[in-house]
DNA sequence: CAGTGGTCTAGACCACGCT
DNA sequence: GCGTGGTCTAGACCACTGT
């Protein structure tokens, strides 16, 4: 099983290429482990330092990972979770069922995860900002506006899915339940807490984007390489005037699938 | 500049952050030529495949491109499309003023890109195929049904921006337009097209995923290294009634935003 | 032609995981 | 201990770009 001299494609490619055709045709399933480095090597007959750049390819497409001292293995497919644009519509019903019996505890985050409220973590910095650029134009505010800035990271089962920096102007939240952090995380989320200001949303706007994270976000959210991001920009609107931005969600985009529902009047 | 021996990240980690940070800091602009790879050689005194593996890691962030024989340059942000929700509504226009002077020739695709007519080119063919699992469980039917299958390319400007596959119900659109090449691009878009069938859609459902592209998809839509693609699972119905369903529209991620609003009845 | 990145070799030693 | 991947060397030659 010499590589081929005659094709075009360099050695390391035609090695790639034989990979993941295996791959793809079922022969290497999910969590099988591939040839080692020296018997691919020894099998095509090239230098170590060529199948290590087959396998690389593979690794930055997602296809594979590797794990120091015991091979390189065929990635599974991972629990996908579902965010629904409905997400939002379930936090009305802690606002609207007020006096009377609030549902199961959870958030946006929880109803996501189909996850227990216990099973829920979250870290939390609160932080008080002059309003950057980006901010200033989704909240329709001056830059340098006083805001409140809430950073979280998302835990479910101990696992780090999320992180997300929202801002508030701080003339709509300073001294209420929504600038401390002791209140989080707050059953029915951010618009139902927004709801006991008497600031009640009416539309939210999402822009989504993927690109691949940044070293730092790769290590707090422990993605894998050759995973990409998904970005959520978010703003929420009170008859019409914004009164939170989140910039930017990140989640990792191989365990997420954004539900979007667009409805036609007809 | 040697590198830092006592520093337990590896010389290329140490390589790849010091050049990250110059990127970060601006000291290197986009479209700036980092060092060649021999000069960073000698400057941190190690062999030319230690910066290899530094630039390969820039590269697979999406941050660096190379190209061989000038260079390695610092990626530039592209030009990015906004892709709206309200595309769809857009579309309905060509169906309620039917009979009034029509709004000019366009299609979701033009809108988004902000392209005239004659700049927007397709790669079309048409296919009658039995229903996969995947796309019989959208439409809700059964395995193997008898559909239409149409697969695209889309270019603005010569450019390759888009490839979808969309289908639908055979028993629905044979003999009908929507089944003739020939009738592509069609003033309106699909929307539109449906609704000369007196089938009126009333609702669209996106599920959006990103991913690494696959070689196959790298080739078509020419995505360098280091860039996810966007997919929308989409389907569209008319009274509850499925109608379309696209596996998947593949998108570049670098090019594009979705936007979507959600309107919480209050 | 000189300078660039791309491919490749034939080793070496290290770090890690398992038995 | 042994097999795994990870890092690294000091070269070589090829392919492409621009002067």
């Amino acid at each position: 099983m010499p590589i081929n001299p005659t094709d075009p494609r360099p050695a390391y490619q035609q090695i790639a290429d034989d990979l993941r055709a295996q791959i793809d045709r079922g022969d290497l399933r999910p969590g099988d482990r591939l040839p080692s480095i020296r018997v691919l090597a020894s099998l095509h007959d090239v230098a170590q330092m060529t199948i290590r750049q087959a396998i690389t390819l593979l690794v930055n497409e997602g296809r594979v990972s590797t794990r120091q001292g015991r091979g390189a293995f065929v990635r599974e497919p991972q629990p996908v979770r579902r965010i629904a644009s409905s997400r939002y519509r379930t936090q009305l019903e802690y606002v609207q069922q007020a006096g009377k019996a609030p549902p199961a505890p959870g958030t946006a985050f929880t109803g996501d995860h189909q996850i227990a409220w216990h099973e829920y973590e979250l870290e939390k910095s609160f932080s008080r900002v002059p309003a950057p650029p980006v901010v200033a134009d989704l909240l329709e505010v001056p830059i340098g506006t006083p805001l409140l800035a809430r950073r979280f990271v998302f835990y479910a089962r101990s696992r780090p899915e999320q992180i997300s920096t929202s801002y508030y102007p701080l003339s709509l939240v300073e001294g209420t339940p929504v600038a401390d952090p002791n209140n989080e995380p707050w059953p029915g989320g951010n618009i139902a807490q927004l709801a006991t200001l008497g600031v009640h949303v009416t539309e939210v706007q999402e822009s989504v984007r993927a690109r691949m994270p940044t070293p730092e976000e790769r290590q707090i959210l422990q993605i894998p390489r050759g995973i990409p991001v998904l970005t959520i920009r978010r703003r929420m609107l009170a008859q019409g005037r914004p009164v939170e931005a989140a910039v930017d969600i990140v989640i990792p985009a191989d365990r997420v699938v954004l539900d979007y529902t667009i409805e036609l009047s007809s």
